[in-house]
RNA sequence: GGGGGAAUACCAAAGCGGCCAACUGGGACGGACUGUAAAUCCGUUGACUUAUGUCUUCACAGGUUCGAAUCCUGUUUCCCCCA
């Protein structure tokens, strides 16, 4: 059994705990909870860290519980946000809630032959029958408003002016009451979570300790941030999912990959299992050759196993190897049908009759064909004559040329505009 | 309520009768370089068109003029000062 809190710490991955904690800990096996919010049917990357979180407690023999928060998901978080969030109905809830245990089941050993065995569980099935009475009879009373109101969650929304309702007020006895509900039944000790948690998590504790004088601890981890200042785990597509459904593997790959140098060392920590030895060993390859991105490659590497699969990460590969590598014609021709439709795997498509293909007057008219790829035709143009434009990796310079390029498989062109966009004419017909 | 000023393209900001599709900066997008990076340099940034031409733009609606983003009238909105 190693140390849960030495390996958080050399991680990086240690914002905050109260005391005593280690002590208890070192007693011996015990359990904690990280509690996500069902707000969509899948885990983004901002989540990998709380999962991360769960998956090094189980590695140092404790047992982890994954608490989806299907009444507190009803609720809403007050914390560092600036307006109420919508309910969510309950079949939504269902659905979402289904998704995310799929996904922490990469993560977490859920085997019940373990004696560390993950749990999961949903606070609707214990807070969905809880009275109103009952609820401010039983815990209410323990917490005074006082208390309450000085969390920095609450304090911000009061002093903001916008005020919050009573609904979002309460959210922190919920989750409180989460804690107790689990302390009690789980044998529940701690509670983790991001940083931003930690007043609800210690309004947890002060409940177990004013209930029943039990003693509980938290434990927080910092929140990610980017070296740059932008935001983490967002693209210009919006967020990076689990899902490969709403994230290709190929684009799961690709924003580890394009990780910078100076967030790279942080990260390798705190998304890979990979152990002191072997990250301090990479730091030292990658600070040598730093354009070989070997923190990059290696953090690409194992994130995109773990959540997807082995055969996911070498489409992955290469399909970047073909997408930024000097990659030729003759490539993208050795490619197969089934492995081409992989690498551009959500790459807008453009359809054009096979007629229109061979009566096409230039390159610029076949590209406009639709408003898939450009605007207008005097965009395609000005791209054209900045030297932006490929086909099937053939760079295209004059706008009045006939679009005399052989097609791949028969049907397919595959356009470049810019470095980073691709799309594909698909000739039908 | 009285007085003054301003409204320009994604944003900021010039232009104040023709040389204005509109200076410049930022952003965005492309190119070169590179590590699918940062920094730097270069180009593009209303639409159409075989470029050197046409069309629609400078709050809105009218007007003056051969000609207006630029002048006049009205409308709307915003800012400042005095009450």
């Amino acid at each position: 059994m190693n140390n849960f809190i030495e390996e958080l710490r050399w991680r990086g991955m240690l914002q905050d705990m109260t005391a005593g904690i280690e002590e208890h800990l070192n007693k011996g096996k015990a359990t904690a909870y990280l509690g996500f919010d069902p707000t969509a049917d899948s885990l983004h990357i901002g989540h990998l860290v709380g999962v991360m979180t769960l998956l090094h407690f189980q590695r140092a023999g404790h047992q982890p519980v994954a608490l989806i928060g299907g009444a507190t998901g009803m609720i809403g978080d007050p914390s560092f946000k600036s307006a109420e969030r919508n309910l969510l109905d309950e079949e939504t809830l269902d659905r979402n809630i289904a998704g995310i245990q799929k996904q922490l089941e990469k993560f977490l050993d859920f085997g019940s032959d373990k004696p560390n065995q993950a749990l999961l569980v949903n606070n609707y099935d214990w807070m969905a029958g809880f009275s109103f009475l009952e609820f401010i009879r039983d815990v209410g009373k323990y917490i005074t408003v006082n208390y309450m109101m000085a969390k920095d969650s609450v304090k911000r929304r009061l002093e903001e002016g916008n005020g919050l309702s009573f609904t979002e007020f309460t959210y922190q006895l919920i989750q409180g009451y989460d804690f107790y509900h689990l302390w009690k039944h789980q044998n529940c000790s701690i509670q983790l979570g991001g940083s931003d948690q930690w007043g609800n998590i210690v309004t947890g504790t002060e409940l177990i300790r004013k209930k029943e004088g039990g003693e509980a601890y938290a434990l927080t981890v910092p929140l990610i941030t980017k070296a740059d200042g932008s935001k983490f785990g967002k693209t210009e597509g919006g967020s990076v999912w689990l899902d490969p459904e709403k994230t290709s593997p190929y684009a799961f790959y690709q924003f580890w990959l394009n990780v910078s140098d100076a967030d790279a060392a942080k990260y390798i920590r705190i998304f890979t299992t990979l152990d002191r030895e072997a990250i301090e060993a990479l730091e030292k390859e990658h600070a040598e050759g730093p354009h070989l991105r070997l923190l990059q490659k290696a953090i690409a590497k194992d994130v995109t196993i773990r959540i997807h699969s082995e055969a996911d990460y070498e489409m992955a590969l290469k399909a970047s190897g073909i997408l930024f590598g000097k990659s030729s014609l003759e490539d993208l021709a050795s490619l197969d049908e089934r492995t081409f439709l992989q690498v551009f795997d959500g790459v807008p498509v453009m359809p054009v009759e096979r007629s229109s293909y061979l009566n096409a007057e230039n390159v610029v008219e076949l590209l406009c064909t639709d408003q898939t790829i450009f605007a207008s035709k005097g965009e395609a143009r000005k791209l054209i004559q900045g030297g932006g434009l490929s086909i099937n990796k053939i760079k295209i310079t004059d706008p009045h040329a006939k679009p005399e390029i052989p097609l791949l498989q028969e049907t397919y062109l595959l356009v470049q505009k810019g470095k980073k966009n691709y799309f594909i004419i698909t000739i039908t017909g």
